[in-house]
DNA sequence: GATGCACATGTAAGCGCTATCATTATACTT
DNA sequence: AAGTATAATGATAGCGCTTACATGTGCATC
């Protein structure tokens, strides 16, 4: 598996130049006479030259390279943000790496370490929301990391971290999403969120209620739980509601964190003999390739986590740091359902 | 973003050392005394100094930084993949940065020329099903990056590419499938595949025509269509077999190339008014995350994509290429039934 | 007290490039 | 023909590390 390369230096002295020569061609430079050029250039292909990034970057400022700290890619939602960065990157030369959120309290090999090591161009970091300790702890590590590249942040972003940054208002998105549900006429609208203790005012909780309040509606405690964003947490979450309380208390709608949530939900509906959408509308959020394929398919948030991810690389790419807020929108399907006060009775009819 | 490190020599000369002694204790060689080493360690502390990786691999032999081609990352199946390659990665220090195989043709910024000038310690490429011409081209273009670093192959690899590689039997796979669904009774089974023109003994077909004769079964070329692997197409591949085809000749089972494809059938299936799976099994393959969720939940196998990506990071990590196989397994679940003679009347009554 | 030998540390030569400056070949003035 | 501007090329000093190799201690040995 061993590889020696050819270096500027055997390419020189192939085509009897000075290295200043080859490295005028490669860089494309006017002042090279045709025939010299002509001369380095079959050399470079004799040899199967190709200029190394590492020498490169030595010298220059820049390494062609930028890193992406992710909680994880299984979740479609942030292969997303990865896919739209990379074709953005690449557009301009550049690659990027992964580096997985799970991993920063690694006692070895943590993702700071590992990036600042690395000289990236830049950094996008993806922030989910944290109880306040665990962000303080965050916070100093992003502060670490600006140390030594310039950090974009992406996802939920609190307003009050200094950081260039891709947000979204995840508070507007879900107040949003509850006055939808209530135009549908429904009243009794369940939440499965995130993180509880966060004092972030974007964040979806606060959304949550707001949307109730503005249509007169309760808060109700037992309607709202919390889970860590699976399709299993997401079923543990609505089946402790429906296990709790009394079928005439049910919730008639409910609000998932994200698509893997909802998809949870839904299965736990099914398992408690709920007809999809008639007795129970479900909403998700991220938009996933599969939300559509559901049944019943899926209401989601598109959040275009391709665009952030791009729009982020380009702030790096382009040193032109920026603090904006994506927008989003609701992809009506079938999973939304107007509330109907006399309910014919429930389980086992037709889903199709 | 300006952002100025502190080098070795601020940390040499902040300590009162020569350089080299501050190489020594950075790469915790034993030979510097105790008070030496404080002296160093406090002025890295101070400067908060991290070693140059870029500086370090143009000296040593290894940049500590692994590729890996994809067609894509928005498929989870190649994200599992990812994830696998990282996490085995990650524990020697290695970071792995993601070249999508779409961009292969680019005109500028190839992957093939961008891998080369990295020097990467060595890079993992996904392989698919190519008619003939591409895979030639595909070949070339392996070789070519073999002269600057070690090329480990992993999905579908052809037995006669001459590289090092995990791959799957997609042949023996599809004839298990094939056969499952003989076992069920069915003798009417679809194939929604991948490349038709490749002539690769491993393929897909080979093994879906291998089932059925042994099976006794003929071998029907309207049952089988091919397609690109989206649940569009997927869709669209039933929709064709379907719509040719007189509902007496309908087939009672479908094998799809992926998940994605069987979920496009799940809803072709629903739109012809097919109840699922009494009308019909689907069966996938890659297990998405999703698969248990999708209605019915869709019986898939389980290609053990995560290990796959491990297996051959470690292969490059550890300089030992290999030639393997990766097992896989069907995973059971709602979406394949067994056939029954006598039909009562289809559409519209329970699925759940 | 001269000799030898660990052990600890410093010196300096790369690694493969870029970029600055110096040098030479060529062309253009008057 | 001599002088000068201009274009083409070469020599060389880094960039931030690693790694022989050289140097300098201190201490047991005889």
């Amino acid at each position: 598996m061993t590889t020696e390369n050819a270096t500027i230096y055997d390419v020189a002295s192939d085509a009897g130049v000075s290295i200043a020569t080859v490295s005028r061609v490669l860089r494309g430079e006017s002042s090279v006479s045709p025939k010299t050029r002509e001369k380095v250039e079959a050399a470079i292909a004799r040899r199967h030259y190709r200029p190394s990034i590492i020498a490169r970057s030595l010298t220059g400022k820049t390494t062609k390279s930028l890193g992406i700290v992710l909680p994880k890619l299984l979740n479609p939602h942030y292969a997303m943000i990865f896919t739209g960065a990379q074709e953005e990157a690449r557009q301009s030369g550049y690659s990027v790496s992964l580096f997985p959120w799970s991993s920063l309290h690694a006692r070895e090999y943590d993702p700071a370490t590992m990036l600042a090591e690395r000289r990236l161009d830049g950094v996008i970091v993806c922030v989910e929301y944290l109880p306040p300790d665990q962000s303080e702890e965050l916070l100093t590590a992003l502060r670490g990391l600006k140390r030594f590249m310039p950090v974009v942040l992406i996802g939920c972003v609190p307003p009050d971290y200094d950081f260039p940054a891709v947000s979204l208002n995840a508070a507007a998105m879900t107040k949003a999403m509850v006055k939808y549900m209530v135009s549908l006429g429904h009243e009794k609208i369940a939440f499965i969120g995130g993180v509880q203790e966060d004092t972030d005012p974007l964040r979806r909780d606060v959304g949550y209620e707001e949307g109730l309040k503005e249509a007169k509606l309760p808060c109700i405690a037992s309607y709202r739980v919390y889970c860590k964003g699976t399709p299993e947490e997401g079923k543990a979450g609505l089946d402790s509601i429906l296990n709790t309380l009394k079928p005439e208390y049910w919730p008639t709608a409910v609000i998932g964190l994200n698509d893997l949530v909802a998809m949870g939900c839904q299965q736990s509906a099914r398992e408690h003999g709920l007809a999809l959408p008639r007795d129970l509308s479900v909403m998700g959020c991220d938009n996933l390739f599969c939300a559509p394929y559901l049944l019943p398919a899926l209401t989601s948030v598109d959040t275009h986590q391709q665009r952030v991810g791009a729009r982020a690389a380009q702030m790096i790419i382009r040193g032109e740091p920026a603090r904006e807020t994506m927008d989003w929108e609701i992809i009506h399907r079938d999973s939304c359902a107007a509330i109907r006060e006399n309910r014919p009775d429930a389980a086992n009819d037709s889903v199709i």
